[in-house]
DNA sequence: TGTTTATATATAATAAACTTATATATTTGT
DNA sequence: ACAAATATATAAGTTTATTATATATAAACA
């Protein structure tokens, strides 16, 4: 398991790009996806998950459709437009920090 | 100016991977190289430059030595033997964390 | 059939980390 | 004299994630 502290800042972006990728989703099945993903190293807590989720719903990044399975409700959520331009721009960001840390922590020339 | 979101969690590894490099600088010192090696992209605040370094000094990664230049105080911080193996294991940390998320981040195949 | 495990959503209290604003003081350049 | 650069630091506020808790259905197992 990979320290926690990195997780901060990109968990959106990993939520984003997850949805862009897969469609459309369900909250726990979100937490198994990053999981599978990571080779177990992430473990995405629902109290870190609903808020961003509702978060980025409610800045219209993501819409919602709730469906029953049996009497079970289940809630869906995908990318709306500007959510898409949204998801890119924050990956974009991502590597961009990236490379720029790199350069920073790359081991110092032996 | 990269979002600022990514920084955090990282902070602390990119003051601690400069001491290692460097030998011993001063908080005003450290926010002009982040700038420098980060060609202007990563502006490190005092507000949270000095917490942090407070922070590394309590649990015994720094040390610091105060320094008069005129009548000017300048406070020097360097690594302790502790803080020097615990810079190793947070840039590994990064870069495996980096690692990690790029599998998920990936543009996906075409 | 009863119990545990997995599925599924969600909130509240707390803690950690960073931003923005502010305070203070010296030195250098014009 | 004045402005800009050098230098350290705290406080208030916001964001973000952790930990704990609540609720409920469905499947698997004994």
């Amino acid at each position: 398991m990979i320290a926690n502290d990195l997780l901060k800042g990109t968990l959106r972006t990993i939520v984003l790009k997850l949805l862009a990728d897969n469609g459309r989703m369900y909250g726990y099945e979100i937490t198994g996806k990053v999981e599978e993903l990571s080779a177990g190293k992430i473990k995405l807590t629902f109290g870190a998950l609903y808020p961003v989720l509702h978060k980025l719903e409610a800045d219209g990044h993501i819409r919602t459709e709730t469906e029953y399975i049996g009497k079970r409700v289940r809630k869906y959520y995908s990318l709306t437009e500007t959510g898409r331009t949204w998801t890119e721009k924050k990956v974009d960001e991502f590597f961009d920090y990236v490379n720029t840390l790199t350069h920073i922590l790359n081991p110092s020339p032996a």
